[in-house]
DNA sequence: ACCTGAACACCGTTCAAGT
DNA sequence: ACCTGAACACCGTTCAAGT
């Protein structure tokens, strides 16, 4: 008999896998390289050497490499907040009057917190195969989360019916990425073009 | 007194530069590392190692480097067919008698060409400052092709007036690299979205 | 259980010597 | 004028030794 299905809402099962038990002293490593990371990667982009920002961290690289096996690792986990951020914004939009301006609001925010950190657009394109457990759970709590707003709104007539949240969510990263040199006045003018186009 | 303004058309201007006078030898190697970096780049992708493609072309490494300063050269360089091709059917749909469809029918075969290499989507996205005269050549050669059309279609009124060419390449590009794990046929569906959106 | 830093492997880039 | 391959520098990854 196989074990009970994972019935758990992806947002929590995100929670759970942003914060693992750690003894004292990892956790303490852990945040100093969270912070680490943010600052050298705003400073010099998502290509930075980590041994730098382990050197900043003040932790040996392989202590890096543990809680971050791969760079998407530790670009995802800087940001856990925003997707959050995301996830809960999202379920008080739900609740929004125009279920069309719902989905349009949140596609607005998160092309917002996407944009706010450079190479995070590229990080977050989904359907990689490599991608670790905590990568897809952060995809997993955001698809979850557009695409209750997404049917509502096309329940309401608002949006068309062959559109899917992958793909909307896919193009919206691909506005983030294509306007990373310009800012987000730019994204939001392309993200108008996209929104007037699944309109009915 | 300065020179004579450069009026030369932009897609002259890129032939010019995609085929430089060399020494019969250096002409040889050149080609062998097209040849070369084509097969080994649609086989590992593109961040196989250089070495690779030059000792897969039988040259040392620094004539690699010689002839293609960066890896984004090399990128552009194999694909310098597509380019021109793309600026011979623009130049052909500029007689279209739809001026929008002529316009969308060129999009459809932009992204078509630009995904057919693993990795050129990138190193197409426009904007770097660092790009070298040959890639920037190709840049301008795309934009002035796909500036004409979208002109037409907006003195026909058939595409709204506050687009401009670089946005919608930009955005093109964008579609490429977010789909370019699933295909051409989500490509197409997303395109369909942004023309959608960009009509009047 | 977790950390460390040195060792290793890999790859891009440069350069002195060659034709 | 162009080519070569070795030398160098850099960085990600692993591992034996330590707490």
């Amino acid at each position: 008999m196989p074990q009970a299905p994972p019935t758990t809402d992806p947002r929590a099962r995100l929670t759970e896998l942003a914060r693992p038990p750690m003894r004292a002293d990892a956790r303490r490593n852990y945040e100093a390289l969270l912070d680490a990371a943010d600052e050298i990667f705003s400073r010099r982009g998502p290509d930075a050497p980590l041994d730098e920002i382990a050197r900043r961290a003040g932790v040996g690289n392989a202590t890096l490499y543990r809680h971050f096996p791969s760079r998407r690792d530790l670009l995802v986990a800087i940001c856990i907040g925003d997707v959050e951020a995301l996830c809960a914004l999202g379920n008080r939009l739900q609740r929004h009057p125009g279920a069309g301006e719902a989905l349009t609001k949140w596609l607005r925010a998160y092309i917002k917190h996407v944009s706010s950190k450079r190479g995070l657009p590229a990080a977050f394109t989904t359907g990689r195969r490599e991608d670790s457990e905590f990568v897809s759970a952060c995809h997993a709590a955001i698809n979850a989360t557009g695409s209750a707003l997404l049917k509502k709104a096309q329940d309401a007539d608002e949006i068309r019916d062959d559109v899917n949240i992958v793909e909307l969510i896919a193009l919206v990263n691909a506005i983030a990425i294509a306007t990373e040199s310009q800012g987000l006045r730019e994204a939001n003018r392309l993200l108008g073009l996209v929104i007037g186009g699944i309109g009915r």
